[in-house]
DNA sequence: AAGTTCTGCAACCGCTGTCCT
DNA sequence: CAGGACAGCGGTTGCAGAACT
C-alpha cells in the first residue's frame, strides 16, 4: 500500500507566482522549514501543487540565491564543469553557489551555447544549414524580427540530424542549391580549395560488407548526388574527385540494422566504429576489423585499417600514395596530411571537439577527452 | 509607430531512483 | 516484496517584453 498521491492537480493554480503566493510560501517556510511539499500548500493555504511550491523555493525564494549577473569566474566555472559533464546542471550549480541548476540551465541555453556559435562566425566561418528539401527551395523572407532562435536551432543540430528525411534525388536536387548553404566552418585555405560539397567528403561505408561489395554500395550513377570536390594535396597539386553519399536505406542496410547501429547497439564508444551524419541520414565509419574495414574515397577505396596502422595517420591512397583525408563531417578538413603543412589553429580544434562532442544535444563525452590545453584555451577564448 | 519575430527565463512536464507503507 | 509517493533532475514550453524592419 503506497502513499496518497501528492495533489490531483484538480483546482490548482498554474502559471508565475504572485508576490501574495511567495509571500505566504516564504513565511511558511520559515515558520515550518522546508520539507513536507506534499502537505505544504495546503498548510501554507496556497493553491498550487506541492512540487510547483519546491521549485518555487528552491529556484527562487531561498534567502541564500544570488540571482542573475553571473560573473566571468561564475561563466568559467559552469564552461569547464559542463565540459566535463554535460547537462548535469544540478551538479554544475553545486559547484557554484547561491546558484540553482535551473539558472545555469538557462543561462547556458541561452548565452553560453550561443558564445560559441558567435564564435564560428566571428572566425570568418560559415555555419551549415542543414539542408532541408522541403524548404530548400523557398527561402524564408524576413520580415522583422531578431535573430532566429529557430536558426540557432538549426546550426545546433546539423550535426546530429537523426531523424533527418532522406532527401532522394528525384524529389530534391541538392546540386545546385547546396553551394548556397553548405559553406563548412574551415580554415581559409580549405574554403578556398574545397569546393563547397565537401560535406560528402566523410566516408562512407557498410561494416557488414566486404570492399568489392562496399565499391558497388558506394558508387552510384545519379548525377544529382554527385558532389564535385577539390582536393589540395601536401604536394600543392589539385585534383577534382567526386563524392558519393551513400544511402543506407538505398544501397542495402535494412533500417533495422541501420537503426540499430545508430541507437546504440553497434556504436563503439572507442571509436572504432563511428557514425557521421550525411545527407540523409547517417554515415558509418568502420575503423574496427582491418581487413574489411576502410575508408571510401570518391570512387575508390583509399585506405584499408591497416593502412592507418602504419601511416599512423587517418588514411592514405593505396594505389598513388597520397593521402587522403576520410574524416567525419564535422573533422572534414581536420586531416592533417592532405592539409599538408597547414596545422589547425586552437579555436578550430576546440569547436571541432565541441561540435563532434555532440554537446547541444546530449552528453558531451567527447569534450572530457579535451586535452588539458585545448580545453584551456576554449575556456579562455569563451569568456574573452 | 506599428507590426513582426525573437529572447530570456520562470514554470511545467515527465522521467528516474529512493524511500515509505 | 509490491505499489506508490517523494525528491530531484533535465528537457521543454509559454509568455512578457525586447529587438528589429
Amino acid at each position: 500500500m503506497g502513499r496518497a498521491p501528492c495533489c490531483d492537480k484538480v483546482g490548482l493554480k498554474k502559471g508565475r507566482w504572485t508576490s501574495e503566493e511567495d509571500e505566504i510560501l516564504i513565511k511558511y517556510i520559515q515558520a515550518n522549514g522546508e520539507g513536507s511539499w506534499r502537505s505544504l500548500p495546503k498548510n501554507a493555504g496556497l493553491l498550487r501543487c506541492g512540487k510547483s511550491c519546491r521549485l518555487r523555493w528552491i529556484n527562487y525564494l531561498r534567502s541564500d540565491l544570488k540571482r542573475g549577473n553571473i560573473s566571468s569566474e561564475e561563466e568559467e566555472t559552469i564552461i569547464k564543469w559542463h565540459s566535463s559533464m554535460g547537462n548535469r546542471w544540478s551538479l554544475i550549480a553545486s559547484h557554484l553557489p547561491g546558484r540553482t541548476d535551473n539558472e545555469i540551465k538557462n543561462y547556458w541555453n541561452s548565452h553560453l551555447s550561443r558564445k560559441i556559435h558567435s564564435f564560428r562566425r566571428s572566425s570568418g566561418e560559415t555555419l551549415p544549414m542543414v539542408m532541408d528539401s522541403t524548404k530548400a527551395d523557398i527561402p524564408p523572407k524576413r520580415k522583422g524580427g531578431r535573430t532566429s532562435r529557430w536558426a540557432m536551432k538549426k546550426n545546433k543540430t546539423y550535426y546530429i540530424q537523426k531523424d533527418v528525411p532522406k532527401i532522394k534525388p528525384k524529389d530534391s536536387p541538392l546540386t545546385p542549391n547546396i553551394e548556397e548553404v553548405l559553406l563548412l566552418p574551415t580554415p581559409d585555405l580549405e574554403q578556398e580549395t574545397f569546393s563547397s560539397t565537401t560535406i560528402y567528403d566523410s566516408m562512407v561505408l557498410d561494416p557488414k560488407v566486404n570492399d568489392n561489395e562496399r565499391e558497388s554500395l558506394v558508387l552510384r550513377s545519379d548525377e544529382a548526388w554527385k558532389c564535385e570536390n577539390q582536393r589540395l594535396y601536401a604536394s600543392g597539386e589539385k585534383k577534382t574527385e567526386t563524392l558519393v553519399p551513400y544511402d543506407h536505406d538505398q544501397e542495402g542496410i535494412d533500417d533495422g540494422v541501420f537503426n540499430d547501429i545508430v541507437d546504440n547497439d553497434l556504436l563503439d564508444p572507442d571509436g572504432v566504429l563511428a557514425l557521421t551524419e550525411g545527407r540523409g541520414g547517417y554515415d558509418i565509419i568502420d575503423f574496427n576489423d582491418g581487413k574489411d574495414s576502410g575508408f571510401m574515397c570518391a570512387d575508390k577505396m583509399v585506405a584499408t585499417h591497416e593502412h592507418l596502422q602504419e601511416s599512423g595517420q587517418f588514411s592514405s591512397n593505396g594505389d598513388s600514395g597520397e593521402w587522403y583525408s576520410c574524416s567525419s563531417i564535422t573533422s572534414g578538413f581536420d586531416d592533417g596530411v592532405e592539409r599538408g603543412n597547414e596545422i589547425w589553429d586552437e579555436k578550430e580544434k576546440m569547436l571541432s571537439s565541441l561540435w563532434e562532442s555532440d554537446n547541444w544535444e546530449g552528453d558531451s563525452y567527447n569534450l572530457s577527452e579535451i586535452d588539458s590545453d585545448t580545453h584551456d584555451a576554449m575556456v579562455a577564448w569563451l569568456l574573452s
